[in-house]
DNA sequence: CTAATTTCTAAACCTAACTTTAGGTCAAGG
DNA sequence: CCTTGACCTAAAGTTAGGTTTAGAAATTAG
């Protein structure tokens, strides 16, 4: 198979870890674009290998895969991405990061003040969701409201 | 109705903020035992309050309800927990926060190392899956493996 | 006592992120 | 040419964590 003709999706598969189903969802999501060959098979860029390990790493970070569709819209889609364009992505990345980073040391803070007392009195101990959007979405209504003295 | 005769569930969701069918499906997941009146109603300690402002905390500390049946396992069932007894499974809680933080700190280094090069080779920059259990379950085989030099 | 609320169970439905299955087509090796 | 393995699509299944629905029984308010 020549290079002109691109990577089937087995060999895309095999260089990434991901199995043939999850390549094809994420196309389905629109996180890729492959071509088709002549017998409508997908055929791929080298530079998607990228994206997938990409995509990987922004999952692990929490995002969901709309979040990676977005951040992934900030390549260049005329050329193949360079360095430069994944490393200005990276930052986007680190954002999120730094984000969720924060939430959690926040929380601890709290836990801690919590521990101290045994009391896990929400209101009191300020340990509500603050904005951890990981969690926070999807499941309804959920203000955290805890004990209150009587009844 | 007489503290004796416990709390129904609605009274419970009204005090804690979650769904009747939330807690009726904690239940369900093992995380509550509540008795039932004469007439099959569910009925509720004061007690089941405070478990269930610690399920919430313990979600949004990113653990799953196994995960939360497992340390709520650390509280005495012969008797009404203490403050005592919470401030000990809160320490449980807070190793487990620590062991997220760690890791997105861990990742974070990573990802900077990467965003300097532009690269993300994964084994290269070792950015790959460092036990975030969170992400790590459920989905098959995803070792992550990136670009190789040749192809 | 009666009407309005709650609660009950079981089962179906929901989202995210995939995998599996079924039935058929394409491509590569001998 | 023929067989085997890779690929195709569409639809259904899977897990987590719930919600919604339906129909019936219990409880509460007036």
């Amino acid at each position: 198979m020549a290079i002109s003709e691109g990577l089937s999706i087995g060999v895309l598969a095999g260089r990434t870890g991901l199995a043939v189903s999850a390549i094809r969802y994420y196309e389905a999501q629109g996180l890729l674009k492959p071509w088709r060959n002549a017998g409508g098979q997908r055929r791929y860029q080298r530079a998607d290998i990228r994206r997938l390990s990409f995509i990987m790493i922004a999952q692990q970070f929490g995002l969901s895969l709309p979040d990676i569709r977005e951040v992934l819209a900030g390549l260049p889609n005329n050329r193949t991405p360079t360095p430069k364009d994944w490393a200005k992505i990276g930052v986007s990345l680190r954002g999120h990061l730094d984000a969720r980073i924060d939430t959690l040391l926040r929380l601890r803070d709290n836990l801690d003040g919590c521990i101290g007392c045994g009391c896990l009195s929400l209101p009191k101990c300020k340990l509500y969701n603050p904005d951890d959007t990981a969690r926070a979405k999807g499941s309804g209504p959920r203000y955290l409201l805890g004990d209150r003295p009587e009844v």
